[in-house]
RNA sequence: GGGUGUUUAGCUCAGUUGGUUAGAGCGACUCGUUUACACCGAGUAGGCCAGGGGUUCGAAUCCCUUAACACCCACCA
């Protein structure tokens, strides 16, 4: 047996374990040094050509609200995937990163801190400018802090072209499409019911709104002892608003008094009323009394039956949550809490309270600060998402330049006519329902911290542009922009537009967007409403949506359940990469993962194989000579192979964005073929230096997409390299190199049954023992590798032969055809031979049985594909030999 | 109320257009310091693919249905 012990002199040996905190930063440092995570310097250093393909992509911002969670580390270890992987291709690689200010969500944020710190209304303490200037203060820390968090994770953003939504730039690229939108007259102020939070003191979107189930009281009344009926509320204050009281037309109980009106003296102690009863399908005869109050002013539903019916709205709560002055003097100024109980208190004092009862209920509130919703009329701005205009210059599919549009119109074009696919596609239908319930987007928010409406007033006069008018007197609209204005520009704002920039060009539409579908409705369909309409043109070609990160037992991560994972202090236990692999690996597009220390400790384990891995083959190389990776022996042929087609597969997966199937097949060949079977013969041929470099290289190339720091380590480690990032992906096909990776099979399968009955017999590891082959066709193939056989197998004598007796003393198994024999002189026990024995038998005879059920089937061999029915014809002959040889060798026992 | 997803080994999940004797990782168990790695190696056990119908020569995979769990949207007073 031939043994090589070669270490090359001119090789530093590396350490025994990977220790990921000694190397990620330096590495981050040289990968920065280098400028080639912008796509600029790689054409001027040649390593992407001018005009290769294009590759773009927008890091999706992250709030400048605190730090990053792991949906942050999952979002971005994958687009660092996609990153890596296309700039190794070669094409022109932009990643565009940036943050965004999240308007309501920072504002409320630096509230509570300031809050904390003893101001007791921060707002009305420090004023616009002097709040303002604590925001940015926030804003800046957390942004430091996000972007250090970027680099932990190895992310190869273009830092060149950093981006912040509420920068100089961006406030164009925002002034710029809201005078074009209203030119268009697809944005308007007007007096509509709006969502308000009290507490922020500011609307929100329709999507903003969250509901919280919880019990409610119903209570049952009537407006007066002299109203004929009674009606149903959860929310008694609201009917000091009330103008009319809604049945179904077709109820007979009410169907004589609509278009009559009752006046109410009084209602509770508070307003009068004027009551209208309306007929309104909508109403359900069988809930409640049938017959319900209308509040115009403080429920969408009644809005708009109000609208239709032309009712007087009537508010009677303000914007601080109080009872407003129509509420009548005895209301005005209290709590909504407050004024329910009085409302209450004086109908039950009354005798006008009929019935009380509990019921399930949605409060609807604040997304960001969970305070109870208020709809009530404002004058607001909004986007008028079903109002026609024309359309310009146009490459959305459907939709020509000149014609008649809505933005829903184009919403729905860019999606249906496939111009931009949604990947997992089932989320289409997500998309699409959103659109359906989509109403006018309310756009102004009445926080400091976000874009200033770009809107003057003066008098009764107007002005839409970008600076105030020259002449004096004019004030700017206080209020800001909603969020998701800004952050809709985002994929052409952050590439210098308006201007006519070559970045916009270069790079615009992005190729791939990449992220969480909970902000599907929120971000995405913005960008496409924004995109479409703006520029006539899509802002990206794929949609891939991550699921969520959730923790062990599958719940969300948050402060309060105390189950948060830190990606950065996993970073610094485990390592980057390992913390990428978990994020990466074990799930599936758009489902939700769960994520646990132990799942990052075993992903550390496998950087830490892939280390010693490397450090063996390096060992092993001669790095001065240069060899050619000529294969020689079976297991060569069959390493290369297998190398080729795993490297294949892993490019293919990654265009598909199957990126955990691509890692665990990366990681099977690499633990499972490459270590525990090439490496070990290898160390039994020996003299594989140019194979075995060409493997590290490759296999490197392959895994640093997905763990970038360990891979360029180890590159750096090998003479006369340069960095990783920069390398050449290695474009392999699938190839039969020589069609002999079935033929190492069978050695693959003869030595671990070999070992599976040396475990069953308990020989000694250390012992060595005797075995012959009745090798059939397969003699010659056996005689080749009959140095592997006898090193992993651990075998002292072997006989090789066509065929072989069975000799005493001794058991044996099937592979292929081929017989094997152990010697177990002294060892065996003839009994548990002959059950072993029985029990295969008993394995194989139902499936030959199985088998022969479905080749006598008529229907299957008529119908069934040619191959298929070969093949089980095939799998039975093979079956009924092994049956054969086993009954035998049962036989002479 | 409408919609989506999930249900496969003790746990976490794969299973690509229907054709395997249904796979992996972790965990469990038995061995083991053999010239990279104990963050390791060799081996073993463990599954009526949620239940019920159907389509098909053939179903974990397609259709219908029931159930449990999760999420999204709408919101009824």
């Amino acid at each position: 047996m031939l043994i090589v012990h070669k270490i090359a002199v001119n090789m530093k040996e590396l350490e025994k374990a990977y220790e990921a905190k000694k190397y990620e930063d330096g590495i981050y440092e040289k990968w920065e040094e280098s400028g080639l995570f912008n796509p600029d310097v790689c054409v001027e250093k040649s390593t992407a050509k001018k005009d290769a393909p294009i590759f773009s992509m927008v890091l999706p911002p992250p709030n400048v609200t605190g730090v990053l969670h792991m949906g942050h580390a999952a979002m971005l270890a994958i687009e660092d995937a996609m990153i890596r992987y296309h700039r190794m291709k070669g094409d022109r690689t932009l990643w565009l990163p940036g943050t965004d200010h999240a308007a309501i969500a920072t504002q409320t944020k630096v509230e509570k801190l300031l809050m904390e710190k003893g101001v007791k209304d921060p707002r009305v303490e420090l004023g616009r400018e002097k709040f303002l200037e604590e925001v940015d203060k926030f804003a800046k820390a957390s942004h430091d802090t996000i972007i250090n968090q970027c680099k932990k994770m190895g992310s190869s953003l273009d830092w060149s072209r950093e981006a912040f939504t509420l920068d100089e730039k961006r406030n164009l690229a925002v002034r710029t499409v809201f005078k074009k939108m209203y030119d268009d007259g697809l944005i308007e102020r007007g007096y509509r019911i709006v969502n308000w939070c009290p507490r922020c003191h500011s609307t929100l979107a329709d999507d903003e709104v969250e509901y919280k189930e919880q019990s409610a009281k119903i209570y049952i009344f009537k407006y007066s002892a002299d109203f004929p009926f009674a009606i149903a509320t959860t929310r008694p204050e609201t009917k000091l608003g009330d103008t009319a009281v809604a049945v179904n037309p077709k109820d007979k109980r009410y169907k004589k008094f609509i278009g009559k009106t009752f006046k109410v003296k009084s209602f509770a102690g508070g307003a009068d009323l004027n009551i209208e009863v309306i007929g309104d399908e909508a109403v359900d005869m069988n809930f409640g009394t049938g017959a319900l109050g209308v509040t115009p002013a403080h429920s969408h539903v009644d809005y708009e039956m109000a609208q239709k019916n032309n009712l007087p709205v009537i508010k009677v709560i303000d914007e601080d949550g109080n009872m407003a002055a129509d509420a009548g003097t005895v209301y005005a100024g209290l709590s909504v809490k407050d004024a329910r109980k009085k409302v209450v208190e004086n109908l039950r004092v009354s005798n006008l309270l009929e019935k009380e009862e509990d019921a399930p209920n949605n409060l609807s509130v604040c997304y960001r600060c969970e305070t109870p919703i208020e709809p009530l009329p404002s004058k607001q701005w909004f986007i008028k998402v079903n109002k026609e205009f024309q359309m310009g210059p146009s490459k959305i599919m459907g939709i020509k330049e000149g014609q008649k549009t809505t933005l829903k119109k184009l919403m729905q074009a860019a999606v249906r006519e496939g111009q931009i696919k949604i990947i997992p596609d089932r989320f289409d239908k997500t998309y699409f329902h959103w659109i359906d319930n989509l109403h006018d987007w309310c756009i102004s928010r009445q926080i400091w911290y976000g874009h200033r409406i770009p809107v003057w007033y003066k008098g009764d006069q107007t002005y839409v542009g970008f600076e105030a008018p020259k002449d004096s007197g004019w004030q700017q609209d206080s209020d800001t922009l909603d969020t998701w204005f800004s952050s809709g520009l985002w994929t052409f704002s952050t590439l210098g537009w308006p201007d006519k920039t070559d970045d916009f060009n270069n790079y615009h539409p992005t190729s791939v967007l990449e992220t969480g579908y909970d902000i599907l409705p929120f971000w995405v369909a913005r960008m496409i409403l924004m995109t479409t309409y703006t520029l006539g043109d899509i802002p990206f070609e794929t949609v891939y949506l991550h699921g969520l990160v959730r923790d062990e037992q599958g719940r969300k991560m948050s402060k309060s359940l105390g189950n948060v994972i830190d990606p950065l202090a996993m970073v610094e236990k485990f390592g980057a990469d390992a913390t990428r692999l978990s994020l990466m690996l074990g799930n599936t597009p758009g489902n939700d993962s769960r994520l646990s220390e132990e799942k990052i400790a075993g992903f550390r384990n496998f950087t830490n194989k892939l280390w010693n891995i490397c450090r063996y083959m390096m060992m092993q190389i001669d790095f001065e000579k240069s060899e050619p990776a000529k294969p020689v022996t079976l297991a060569d042929f069959w390493i290369l192979e297998r190398l080729h087609e795993i490297a294949s597969d892993t490019s293919k997966h990654i265009e598909q964005f199957n990126f955990s199937f691509a890692g665990e097949k990366l990681r099977d060949f690499t633990w499972n073929e490459l270590a525990d079977w090439y490496l070990e013969i290898s160390k039994i041929e020996g003299n594989k230096s140019g194979i075995l470099q060409y493997i590290l290289e490759t296999i490197l190339k392959l895994w640093h997409p997905f763990m970038p720091f360990v891979t360029e380590a180890i590159w750096s480690e090998i003479p006369g390299k340069k960095l990783l990032m920069a390398e050449k992906w290695p474009q392999l096909k699938k190839e039969k190199i020589s069609g002999r990776v079935k033929d190492f099979e069978i050695i693959k399968n003869i030595i671990t049954n070999i070992r599976s009955l040396r475990a069953e017999y308990k020989v000694e590891p250390a012992k060595k023992i005797s075995v012959s082959i009745g090798a059939g066709k397969f003699a010659g193939l056996l005689k080749d590798n009959v140095e592997i056989l006898q090193g992993l197998a651990r075998i002292e004598k072997i006989q090789i032969d066509k065929s072989m007796k069975k000799p005493g003393n001794s058991v044996g198994f099937l592979e292929s055809g081929v017989e094997v024999f152990i010697d177990l002189s002294g060892l065996v026990d003839f009994a548990k031979e002959k059950i072993r024995l029985q029990k295969e038998i008993g394995e194989v005879e139902p499936y030959i049985a199985v088998l022969k059920k479905k080749l006598s089937n008529k229907e299957f061999v008529k119908n069934a594909p040619k191959e298929i029915v070969a093949n089980e014809n095939a799998k039975l002959a093979e079956a009924e030999e092994m049956l054969a040889k086993l009954n035998d060798q049962l036989k002479s026992i």
